[in-house]
DNA sequence: TATGAATGAGTTTTCATTCAT
DNA sequence: AATGAATGAAAACTCATTCAT
């Protein structure tokens, strides 16, 4: 249905396969998705698919990761390392809401899938974990930069708090196609970082804090 | 099994079969959820489960609904109107922690699952959607109390930032048992807070702003 | 198909079950058997079988432990412990013979599917050496009434051989109908005993014997 | 993966396909076989093994002739049909249990295998019935040198019975690596050579015989 | 000669759901 | 009110077998 040659290589094969099964895995969600569906949409018989990609659980994970690796380049390519840490804040929200744009099918829905569905829950759990990682220690840099220091729960709280107002964002913007990422990006540094950067300076909000002081 | 039939008024035994459902639909995901091990763990028979609650569906959306009224209680009882906005925010996300922390089975859980499967998640969209309403009105009476206003858009997304920051801190919390809900809240108060401040005072993050200004 | 009442105990139809599954085991061989056709053939719906008596391989094991129960009782109600071990022996085998014979779709042909196919075969090996041994341990019993012993390995030879022509013969009497059970064990006895009774008495025989003396 | 594709004439590739063939029946049984890996041992894609060898029937078919063939010559190399009866058993003996013994892959396997799966099970009964066609002729034979005869019917008892015995022993041989083929046959010689002898002399076993006679 | 690509057809198994008692 | 008995329907997965190159 979806190409009409035959015989063509593994490789490209697989593509139209992962094409077609996430796709379906976006539409119907994990469960429900069939693989007698997705074989049709590759336009391919079903044990073609078992044959290349494995069980059900494994195209899943083979999707999950194409879309992964392709995001990530799409925020490595834009982030540079030598930046003061809000223009690589920055640059990677712009970089990662202008590809979750782009790619409405891909990303950010298989994630949702994921996040609730053993066994992918843990693996995904891992990649985020990663993630908030990789952020609390540029926000320790740049606290470092400014001779502070935050103690390092506090700093993995920020970022997660962070990963999760981008997630929710990019929920936003998947489920709305008038949404401009660029926008979208711009508002979350405002949300987030103009807080962040005072937490950052050493401001705490406390329970009975003096808010004029 | 968990009761002796004991010929229990209805309204009873619902609650039991929805104790039941809940824990199942936790532990095993709502696909994977069985409605004859549901029916065993409460004690009763299939048909019985099915005469009270109907479909599998439905069972779920009930549960869903109980949790969330019990949720919105929870988190309705300590906040006061009265209160500034951010001892308002700051007691909303205390009952928030405090409860999901306290019911790890319940709210969160069910949220994850349903968040990702039609066609509870239109109905879960809703609901999140009339809390960011809820959160965005806030932000904007309290705005007006400082003789201040901020584009609607910008108050949305504030408050779906908001709130997408508070579900990735719930789950951490319902996936970290020695996790305290209190601290939690503070966190969020802090990454949070002082940065909506800041917005809501007018300043304006951008994207080749002066930093040192 | 096989019966037309509906809504019958649970130990019924698992009976109902079991003739239809032996049937069709026997008919097409383990693998060639179609859940299906079991199911039809009991005049049940799938379900059903798997509901009362689980997977292919667990269904399988049932009949085989329903037909050697039956053939066990079979056996053990005619020989008694008391009587001397070629009478035992004698009537063993003719209750044997007499079982294979009435029952020519269920033992034997059970016993020749499972010899091969794992996982039943180990089972099946350990009551196939579990007989061995007690027909060892009577043909020891005789020994030692005359005064006499032999190695144990050379007990358990006999013995095994023993079983297998009894098997042998068997798989004859099931494939032809004319033939007479009683008569079989007659053969059987005759080609055996006389040896073993030469064997249990000290005779060996050796490679390069002399047959006169 | 077994060799490196090296264009090799038919016959030597028919050869190592029948090799690889053996060797997985042996070990998954027929229908768990998978010609896929019977391809891969092969070293061979799965088109050759249809065009040289066909279908998965004729394969194993094939595989079962070959063993035969070898099985036979191994015996029939050894028994000379001018030495008295006994002294050509026991060579028929030692010869079938030395062949059993070395190629326990073979036996098992493919015989083990065919006894219960149409459509083979029909061709290896023939086998089986000319093999106690040849028994029992020897028999007879050796009866007619000492004047006696005893009926036909009689005499392929036995011969059943000594084939189902040797069976029996050769299914131990294979599954016990330690067994040595030699001893194996003494002893069966001893369990039924001696007791054939004693009917072929003319002794009868009868249900109420006197023991002392 | 040799093979990677491709599939039709079938099997076991599972579940939500409903009668009949 | 309550349940054991029963099933329709579907889904994942496998395999022997054959083209097209």
């Amino acid at each position: 249905m979806a190409s009409v040659g035959k015989r063509l290589p593994r490789s490209v094969r697989e593509q139209q396969m992962l094409d077609a099964a996430i796709r379906e895995f976006a539409q119907h969600g994990f469960h429900a998705a069939n693989m007698d569906a997705i074989a049709e949409r590759a336009g391919v018989s079903k044990p073609m698919v078992y044959a290349y990609l494995g069980t059900k659980d494994e195209l899943f994970v083979a999707c999950l990761r194409r879309e992964a690796g392709r995001l990530l380049e799409a925020v490595a390519g834009v982030v540079d390392s030598d930046l003061p840490p809000d223009q690589q804040l920055w640059r990677g929200l712009r970089g990662f809401f202008a590809y979750v744009g782009k790619h409405r099918d891909g990303w950010a829905v298989l994630y949702r899938q994921a996040r609730s569905r053993e066994p992918f829950a843990s693996e995904l759990a891992a990649m985020r974990r990663a993630m908030v990682e990789v952020i609390a220690e540029r926000l320790a840099l740049a606290l470092a930069g400014h001779g502070r220091s935050v103690p390092a729960e506090e700093l993995e709280s920020i970022a997660l708090a962070l990963v999760g107002a981008g997630e929710s964002l990019a929920d936003r913007l998947v489920d709305t196609p008038q949404e401009d990422p660029e926008r979208v990006a711009t508002r979350m540094m405002g949300a987030i970082w103009l807080g962040a950067e005072r937490q950052l300076h050493g401001e705490v909000w406390r329970t009975h804090q003096d808010q004029s002081a």
